[in-house]
DNA sequence: AGAGGTTGTTACCGCAGGTAACGTTCGTGG
DNA sequence: CCACGAACGTTACCTGCGGTAACAACCTCT
């Protein structure tokens, strides 16, 4: 009971949680080029306390991933139970993500595709997070998997599959409009993305049949 | 005729090219870690050298981007044309783009989930060869479209949706194996996408008719 | 021969990530 | 009441890497 934490938080959390709220708060404001300095002035602080709780840049990143990620499995938590078959569990996975770039578009556009790859750790972080979401599709998949007596085997890359059109997707969504200049609201961009994985490209655009809703 | 190039390449392209070569190599040997002095020492120069010629490390990034852009396309040049109808033609472009990592792991490892965010620039270059991916795949979806009448307008956000999942696919591939610890062949993946995306989630792994080969 | 252009070098600057060493405040127990 | 440990905090510094200035050799064309 009373051993100490060895693992990861050996310093206060509520602390933490307040660091990582400036920091979220300034990546979102400076994107792609904060620096720690950035962070520790929005926090209210200087560099050593950043350093102190989270390692480095890249722990630091990882952290806002991660927080980012939680707060996206809030969303599922409660939304994927509502949602009744597979592709309605797929519908609400997806529209989860999207509203929570459209809540925080400045951290996502530098979680997307900028934070991913600068440092291994985040990418790391992110792939976790990725796959986090993976294996809950994945677990949606396994259902209609199981239905018609496939392996789970492939259940693995479909969900990078899905992952990476979303995030794509995401990124292209998060600078701005279309090529005509056209912004896109979220519900269509759900839709669009449900139709194209589950029904496939020949789909796409064409009004659905009564039975195929939902 | 005689008229300079005023564009980009002011400085002689056949150097550039060896240049370019060597970082491809440099990048593929250290991976994120890359520093401007390994790659020139690997081309047998200094740093000055490559700053002359591609300005800054984000415009050597870019080249070499664009040069990994290229081999793609020139691949998609002579292939697109053999491929018979839309199906075809989505799979034909996967596979040159499968292919295309399979020859050169080290360098797309690096372009897909590093370079990509490390710059603005490589982002953008980047997003370019995505773009011209994408609009590509438009034009394949086009004739798609076109049979079904179908706006246009949804092309480019299906062309990112698309390579969105190739990306990330290719990424996931990339690190080697799937959680059992197999290791898929290029032909089995290209197989799921090209199910995944032209006919949906619940299609995939199941035999498919016969009307539905290439 | 010498002017312009290209290839190359050495030596340096500046900035951002990261650290060492040193305070300060607060709670606990002798 | 004082001492001590454990947080939080600061200033001042080191380092590595991206980027640049300044200078040298060579080749070619008039």
């Amino acid at each position: 009971m009373s051993a100490p934490e060895t693992a990861a938080p050996r310093r206060d959390p509520e602390r933490r949680a307040q660091l990582l709220a400036a920091a979220d708060k300034a990546i979102a404001a400076h994107g792609a080029a904060v620096r720690m300095e950035d962070i520790a002035a929005e926090a209210g602080v200087t560099k050593p306390i950043l350093y102190r709780h989270f390692g480095d840049k890249g722990g630091l990143y990882e952290a806002v991933a991660r927080r980012a990620a939680r707060t996206i499995e809030e969303r599922l938590e409660v939304a994927l139970v509502e949602a009744d078959g597979p592709r309605a569990k797929l519908r609400t996975t997806i529209d989860a993500f999207l509203g929570a770039v459209e809540e925080r578009p400045g951290t996502y556009r530098f979680l997307l595709h900028t934070a991913a790859a600068e440092r291994p750790e985040v990418s790391q972080a992110v792939g976790d997070f990725t796959s986090e979401l993976g294996r809950r599709l994945a677990g949606v998949l396994r259902e209609q998997f199981a239905r018609y007596g496939l392996e789970v085997r492939h259940a693995e890359l479909l969900a990078h599959a899905l992952i990476g059109s979303v995030h794509q997707v995401s990124a292209w969504w998060l600078s701005g409009r279309d090529a005509a200049g056209r912004e896109i609201e979220r519900g269509q961009l759900t839709e669009l993305l449900v139709r194209l994985l589950w029904s496939g490209l020949p789909s796409v655009g064409i009004e659905e049949p009564a039975d195929a809703r939902g």
